[in-house]
RNA sequence: GCCGACGUAGCUCAAUUGGCAGAGCAACGGAUUUGUAAUCCGUAGGUUCGGGGUUCGAUUCCCCGCGUCGGCUCCA
């Protein structure tokens, strides 16, 4: 009897022919419902799978990433095969599951309508209502070339044709609905309990434009109904928190057509608030050791040329502008200045490494439909900075840099880090001695701060290995911002050098390296972070004092005046209104502190702030409560 | 750029089959002097995204542009 070995160690004898379901009836009637699907030695299999040797077993369940995954898979199926019984003139194509849900696209002869959707997931449902066994079968190469040619399925057998012909293929049937497929797939159509379609949408097949536009709709699906449930009212969450919506309310930015698709126009309130970031920027830049930098916004062509720019990053380039029959070329990216400024000298080694910051704006073509409110832009701002050092500072650099990254993440709210370390590419510049050095370097960074990291082999730029660093947000989002990207080409084609202690000239690393990567990004992505609540010391207005009648204006005024003396951003609201109006308005405004002035607090020098919660503090001294918010704001909390 | 949806007052949205373009909020004026999320009355506000067409008549139907939104990598 062949003996199957569990996640837990334990070991079950199953009389042979065994499948995976009858492992999992084995361990439990419960567990035996729930599974979907198994993992034999690392693979994922179907529950009916024969397993005729020992072998490792996990019970894949809708609880699992992969058991969530098969569900999806398993739902995209189960939609096409509903398209195929409303719709049969529209093909197949592919259908995957996806990072929270699932597509399936089809070359249909028209767009489908929202009006199909809702009837595609009625279909849907009493397709689950038959329970159709969902069942794998392998068929010959030519014998399911011919088989899906015959349905006048032209993508599948197109599929076939690229698939290795040493590659078995396997079909799953549920019903009439046949579709060529990996796998492995739930049981029965029976077990697909929570679904919904989310919306259609064009995409070309394969990817490539230039190829013909098909027709996907996308859909999500869960274990259960509440877990769908839950997954909806995240998104709806994540609408309620979007930036281009609070930008608006809370009159932070706009981006007009007056002005140009992509092209932020930043308001008095976010401008306060860009402000308050790269004064935190500039003053964590100086502890660490960096100076700053200012340089133009274009330049003559010829140094995009001798950067390469001009070569392979010319698709996301605006076109150059003739000056005095020369060509200028408005920036994509600083590099080449601060190249251009180490250069303009000798430089020794006792001179790196050369730490070089700047806020540097830079212009990008992005295809119009693209753009995305602040999160894709035409022009944007970089906290850009470029460090020049020698090999044996590599590691030192990178781990200061690491360190910085983490410090600002964290300043802004951010605790969940996700490394990645991207590797040489097949193709690229500089010696195998240097690639190693250098990964080994980035790695020896990562690992001495702790930290846990992925790695893409063969991920990284032609020119250097590369750290990314993604953050979490508030919701669960996943947003990539700081990378650090070492570039043996740059220095190459610009022939820079140092002299060494030797007295012979060597070429330096470079190191690219941005935290917040684009400001406006960034403010978009601690927008919907905060969900507009902003800590107050990042706020625009930190607290607005509010009268209950004219007869406490002048008490209002001294209060501002006396807290914007100390450094605080402080409005007062005199409005011959009701204190409950002025108070609706204000909360609204997201502002972290009310301070509300009447007759009491007038007569004993005092304020009564009521928090962005709506908690009344009730009657405190003027001071005491202007060195608890100089606290508060100081700590960043 | 491509596919689809959408584009009405500063904002959010109405307007029956093609029949005088409206409401709430905001703004402005006045009254109200108010204690923790909306006081009352009034005034003004429009090239219905732009251009063309069909029609006695177009916000509505058609065509062309522009813009916004959702997508266009995740392998059968």
């Amino acid at each position: 009897m062949p003996r199957f070995t569990l996640p837990d160690g334990s070991i079950k004898e199953i009389a042979s022919p065994a499948t995976v379901a009858a492992i999992a009836a084995a361990i439990g009637a419960g567990l035996a419902r729930a599974a979907l699907a198994g993992r034999v030695d690392g693979r994922l299999v179907d529950l009916d799978t024969p397993l005729e040797t020992d072998a490792a077993v996990e019970i894949v369940t809708p609880s699992t990433p992969d058991g969530l995954e098969i569900l999806r898979h398993s739902t995209s199926h189960l939609m096409a095969h509903a398209v195929k019984e409303l719709y049969p003139a529209a093909q197949v194509t592919i259908g995957p599951a996806v990072a929270d849900g699932f597509y399936y696209d089809f070359d249909y002869e028209r767009p489908f309508t929202p009006e199909d959707l809702t009837a595609i997931e009625a279909r849907m449902e009493a397709i689950v209502q038959r329970d159709l066994p969902v069942e794998r079968r392998l068929m010959e190469r030519q014998e399911a070339i011919d088989w899906f040619t015959a349905q006048g399925e032209h993508y599948k057998a197109e599929i076939i044709r690229d698939i290795p012909s040493d590659q078995a293929l396997s079909l799953y049937r549920q019903g009439e609905f046949m579709d060529l497929c990996r796998g492995p797939h739930v049981p029965s159509t029976g077990r697909l309990k929570a679904f919904k379609l989310t919306r259609v949408a064009g995409a070309y097949w394969r990817g490539d434009s230039k190829n013909k536009m098909l027709q996907r709709i996308y859909g999500t699906a869960f274990a259960d109904k509440k877990a769908l449930a839950a997954h909806l009212t995240l998104l709806e969450e994540a609408a309620k928190r979007d930036h281009r919506r609070l930008g608006k309310e809370l009159d932070l930015f706009s981006i007009q057509d007056d002005a140009g698709g992509g092209l932020v126009l930043w308001h008095p309130m976010g401008a306060r608030m860009r402000q308050t970031i790269e004064d935190y920027w500039k003053q964590t830049h100086r502890e660490a050791g960096y100076e700053f930098l200012f340089t133009p916004h274009m330049a003559n062509l010829d140094l995009w040329r001798t950067s390469g720019h001009l070569d392979f990053y010319r698709e996301s380039m605006f076109n150059p502008m003739t000056v005095d029959e020369q060509s200028y070329q408005i920036r994509p990216m600083n590099c080449p200045f601060h190249i251009l400024v180490f250069r303009s000298r000798i430089r020794s080694h006792r001179d790196l490494p050369m730490r070089w910051a700047e806020l540097g704006t830079v212009y990008r073509y992005e295809m119009s439909g693209v753009l995305h409110g602040l999160f894709r832009v035409r022009g944007f701002t970089q906290d850009d900075a470029h460090i020049f050092c020698r090999e044996s500072q590599i590691e030192a650099e990178i781990s200061a840099i690491l360190d910085l990254t983490l410090q600002t993440l964290r300043t802004f709210g951010f605790e969940k880090f996700e490394i990645n370390l991207s590797t040489r590419p097949g193709k690229s510049v500089g010696s195998d001695a240097i690639w190693d050095k250098a990964t080994t370097a980035l790695r020896n960074a990562i690992v001495g701060h702790g930290l846990d990291y992925a790695e893409d082999v063969g991920g990284g730029a032609f020119y250097g290995p590369k750290i990314d660093v993604k953050i979490t947000d508030a919701i669960g989002r996943k947003w990539q911002c700081s990378t650090i990207q070492l570039d043996f080409n740059l220095p190459e084609r610009f022939d820079i050098g140092y002299i060494g202690e030797d007295g012979g000239r060597h070429r330096p690393i470079m190191i690219h390296r941005a935290l917040m990567g684009s400001l406006e990004r960034f403010f978009g992505i601690l927008i919907e972070h905060y969900a507009g609540h902003f800590p107050l010391w990042i706020a625009p207005v930190q607290a607005v004092v509010l009268t209950i009648t004219e007869a406490h204006n002048d008490w209002a005024v001294e209060v501002a005046k006396r807290w914007r003396a100390a450094g605080l951003r402080v409005e007062t609201d005199l409005r011959n209104h009701k204190v409950s109006y002025k108070i609706r308005e204000h909360a609204m405004r997201k502002i972290p502190w009310l301070l509300i002035v009447g007759e009491r607090e007038q007569a004993e020098g005092a304020v009564s702030p009521r928090d962005r919660h709506g908690k009344d503090l009730g009657l405190i001294p003027v001071d005491d409560m202007l060195q608890r918010l100089l606290l508060e704001a100081a700590n960043r909390t």
